[in-house]
DNA sequence: AACTATACCTCGCAGCACTAGGTATATCAA
DNA sequence: TTGATATACCTAGTGCTGCGAGGTATAGTT
């Protein structure tokens, strides 16, 4: 019945892709490339998770897409709204959290507390 | 049919087992009010989470567990082995490679190539 | 004619983390 | 003594995310 918290380290394809629509209008395609470069390689998000989280942040209102033919291709172009900027840095505030209470305890600095 | 990978943001809570527990021997409950208490409630793990992955971590013989009472009560102590330790520079590695990944992604100076 | 790259899409699944329950003992308050 | 809280263990079931694998179509290259 009721719903579940999602998993406290998902969310990451989404974030990844506020952050590179902040910047400039982006296709999904492009966005795929744009993240196996910008990380080398470190990161890969195939077709498959890209595409459904971008029609996800459409219908959710935070982004706008507008199809473009280039070339005799369409490429559907993706542009942040207001929402998407909201959405954003939440999503950025809560990352940053997870990632610093994470680094924390990796540090091998930081010991064990009994 | 073949297997198919882990999705890349995971394995997170046998890292953080693997490295409270090379630094000293734990048991369960303990290392649940651990990780809540080092990472200052940024991340909370359950038992629903901590036991299921210790029991893994002990089958695959990363690490060996020994009943102990105390007070009436019995715990089950966690101790690396050499196989855990291992494993947990693995895993360390995989990690460090995913969050600079997401560092310079997510790093405003980082601007998004064409 | 075959292959690669571009560019979009979606179904179905695996596996992870989580919720929600269960057992049992010790302690402390009402 | 009854109830509540803390300790300490455990597991069955499930929601959801990310993923693989496939499909469509056009353009350019070999």
């Amino acid at each position: 019945m009721g719903q579940t918290n999602p998993p406290f380290m998902s969310g990451i394809p989404e974030l990844l892709l506020l952050r590179l629509l902040a910047q400039r209008d982006m296709y999904g395609y492009e966005l795929v490339r744009s993240i196996r470069l910008i990380t080398g390689e470190a990161i890969i998000l195939g077709e498959g998770v890209i595409y459904p989280v971008l029609h996800a942040l459409e219908r959710s209102g935070a982004l706008k897409a507008t199809r473009k033919a280039v070339d005799g291709r369409t490429r559907v172009y993706y542009r942040m709204t207001a929402a998407g900027r909201k959405r954003l840095s939440r999503l950025q505030g809560e990352w940053q959290r997870i990632q610093s209470g994470l680094n924390m305890a990796l540090d091998p600095e930081t010991d064990v507390p009994t």
